[in-house]
RNA sequence: GGGCCGGUAGCUCAGCAUGGAUAGAGUGCUGGACUUCUAAUCCAGUGGUCAAGGGAUCGAAGCCCUUCUGGCCCGCCA
């Protein structure tokens, strides 16, 4: 339709010898028709008319073109110029279509590769709350980039060579900790929960272990090393509970990295020399910065790379990363399988170790990188550097996120008090949310509910709905607001199961899975769309009608938000209808139009919700 | 001191990129709708100097400037 009124619109520009007016065409606001034009403001200047006297001649003028999917033009005093779909028509477009399964497919990347880098969670604790933005996110972002026509390849970095992995070494070598958790504890809870807050606890007491600490680091860092095994044995333990934990949430990687083998593989000298003759590094033989080599920022502090006793700091580490995704270096990798994951796709790992098996390329001239905000000034040296490194040819993104933090009373429960205020999470402190205990709380309220509803249903069909819901209603509370919000974390707030909620859109699909089941036909999709008048109805294929705008827009502005909204507005606009609307009680034609735009609905909120990695059961 | 981000209804947030119509949701509160396709729902009411001031514009929540305010970041740590 959109397409339609901008050619018609073209038409009469033409021939009024005006040219070159970028209006646009938008769903309208309610009450004002279904596209609302702008073309008359534009047209105001440079006819200097009045906008409603432009709003006026273009609509008459549009008249002729009646008879397509507008049915009518009308110009608002305002200066709006507002079309009337044709619902009939449109109706049956939308609804025929929707059963594609390619159906919101909007084809803005057209094959262009991406590489997408997300979770990145360091492997000595489990995944809190706020890992979980971080991966539900970048997940969100990798669907809807897939379904707005790119090509993605999905890594996760694995920092197994930091502070944070010596940290819980000592605490297994020096302070006694056991390497096996009490029953029923996972390892990664065990790790983050129990060794590394109570072995960073002991610094303050027994400063003389931070030296011991710091040798650690290195011999993790050489590789060769009894430590550097056991870090391996150790991280590696701890990584694989941190994978179910993504699995849990819906989420799969192609390719695992890990940080002590971009260390081990030297490919910092190489980049190193070439940064050098590239003019991009500086030696400085004086001041604050004196025998260190520094990255030249503008309108920013110099950031020390290379110190003044030769060796090279932590962002000597994510350089020669950043260009190996951007494939500006000889890829010195070999790969092999970590394990087939739950949705069926195999999760590949790199090696140093050489092995026959085909290589993989994860690199791209695209590079979206997915961290919290926290760390926008590194992300920002990266990016400038990537950019004259790779000659303007590469384009290395940070997708910045605001944290989560714990609400008072939540920061409360864990035992501080914060004075009514909000407050940051802290690993180190033991400060956090689990992201698995807050799935289990989440099951265990839906099951609840979900049991309330469906007495007759079987345990195992309980649990698996169960798991559904809770694992959406996180994932929804994780994306529903813009990236650059603060997400406040309550307990018991942020775990509703009302109102704006994934519970809420769930329930819709529920509810027109029950219509399709009692109806007990099968649809005719060649039906009389046009008995379609009522204003639930159209207002339902109008919303379902707009999934590629929202595909279009999500993608190019990296907002998954957009997605969540369409998909709750899908389901207000369908609840409006359930409510209003009989559909079993309509004689036959009737009934047979309503129940192919209940199919619709469900296939376009299902592909919707696709999106943003949200089941839909069919009862709940 | 410098940099980045936020400030819209009691609370949590859309709308801001690309200025235009009556600033919208959820939640809360008040009232109403289940012998009906599941009430995790729907309907109605309540609630706003769009932080403040200035500027450009026919027109600003939106653009520019200033101020206030909250958060985060600024190591030869990682």
């Amino acid at each position: 339709m959109l397409d339609e009124i901008r050619k018609n619109l073209l038409t009469i520009l033409e021939q009024q010898k005006i040219s070159d007016l970028a209006f646009s065409l938008e769903p309208a606001k309610e009450g004002f028709g279904d596209v609302s034009c702008n073309i008359a403001f534009l047209a105001a200047k440079a006819l200097k008319q009045r906008p409603n006297e432009i709003a006026q001649s273009i609509s008459k003028q549009y008249e002729k073109f009646l008879g397509g999917l507008v049915s009518k033009v009308e110009a608002h005093p305002s200066g709006y110029v507002n079309f009337y779909a044709d619902v009939g028509k449109l109706g049956k477009i939308i609804i025929v279509q929707s059963q594609e399964d390619d159906y919101g497919f909007a084809n803005v990347g057209a094959g262009t590769k991406i590489t997408v880098e997300h979770t990145s969670v360091n492997p000595n604790k489990a995944l809190h709350i706020g890992h979980v933005r971080n991966v539900v996110v970048g997940d969100s972002i990798i669907r809807i980039l897939q379904k707005a026509g790119y090509q993605i390849n999905t890594l996760n970095y694995v920092d197994d060579s930091g502070l944070q992995v010596a940290d819980i070494l000592l605490g297994f070598t020096h302070l006694g900790f056991s390497q096996e958790p009490p029953a029923g504890q996972k390892f990664d809870h065990y790790c983050g929960d129990e060794v590394y807050v109570k072995t960073t606890e002991k610094y303050q007491t027994n400063p003389e272990l931070q030296d011991i600490r710091n040798q650690i680091l290195k011999e993790i860092e050489d590789g060769n090393s009894e430590t550097a095994k056991f870090a391996s044995k150790i991280t590696s333990r701890v990584l694989s509970e941190q994978l179910k934990t993504c699995w849990r949430l819906g989420v799969s990687y192609d390719c695992l990295n890990f940080e002590s083998e971009i260390v081990r593989s030297h490919l910092w000298k190489k980049i190193f020399e070439k940064l050098k003759q590239m003019n991009l590094v500086k030696f400085e033989s004086e001041g604050k910065n004196k025998g260190c080599w520094v990255i030249l920022a503008e309108g920013e502090e110099d950031k020390v790379l290379v110190r003044s006793n030769d060796t090279a700091t932590y962002i000597a580490k994510d350089i020669p990363y950043a260009a190996w995704k951007l494939g500006l270096v000889e890829d010195p990798f070999y790969y092999t399988k970590y394990r087939d994951q739950p949705n069926g796709k195999t999760l590949y790992q790199t090696t140093l170790i050489p092995n026959d098996l085909p290589k993989h390329n994860y690199a791209s001239n695209k590079v979206i990188t997915v961290i919290d905000s926290r760390q926008a000034r590194l992300q920002n040296i990266i990016t400038t550097l990537m950019a004259k490194f790779g000659q303007n040819k590469k384009e290395y993104v940070h997708l910045s996120y605001e944290s989560v933090t714990l609400s008072s009373d939540t920061a409360n429960s864990l035992g501080l008090d914060t004075g009514g205020k909000s407050t940051q999470m802290s690993g180190r402190k033991g400060l956090y949310v689990n992201a698995d205990k807050i799935l289990d709380t989440l099951e265990q309220k839906t099951l609840e509910e979900t049991k309330k509803r469906n007495p007759e249903l079987a345990d195992d069909t309980l649990h698996q709905i169960a798991k559904n819901v809770a694992v959406a209603t996180l994932r929804y509370e994780m994306i529903k607001q813009d990236l650059d919000k603060i997400i406040t974390f309550d307990t018991t707030k942020s775990l509703s199961l009302e109102g704006d909620t994934a519970p809420y859109i769930q329930y819709a699909y529920a509810r027109a899975s029950r219509i399709i089941e009692k109806s007990n036909t099968r649809p005719n999709f060649d039906a009389k769309f046009e008995m379609l008048q009522d204003q639930y109805e159209s207002a339902l294929v109008k919303t379902i009608g707009k999934l590629d705008l929202a595909v279009q827009d999500a993608a190019n502005n990296l907002s998954p938000k957009v997605i969540a909204k369409y998909c709750y507005s899908l389901a207000v606009s369908f609840n409006g209808f359930y409510e209003h609307v009989r559909v079993l009680d309509a004689e036959p034609d009737l009934l047979n139009a309503r129940i192919c735009l209940v199919y619709a609905f469900q296939s376009c909120l299902q592909k919707a919700l696709n999106l943003i990695g949200i089941d839909t059961p069919q009862r709940m």
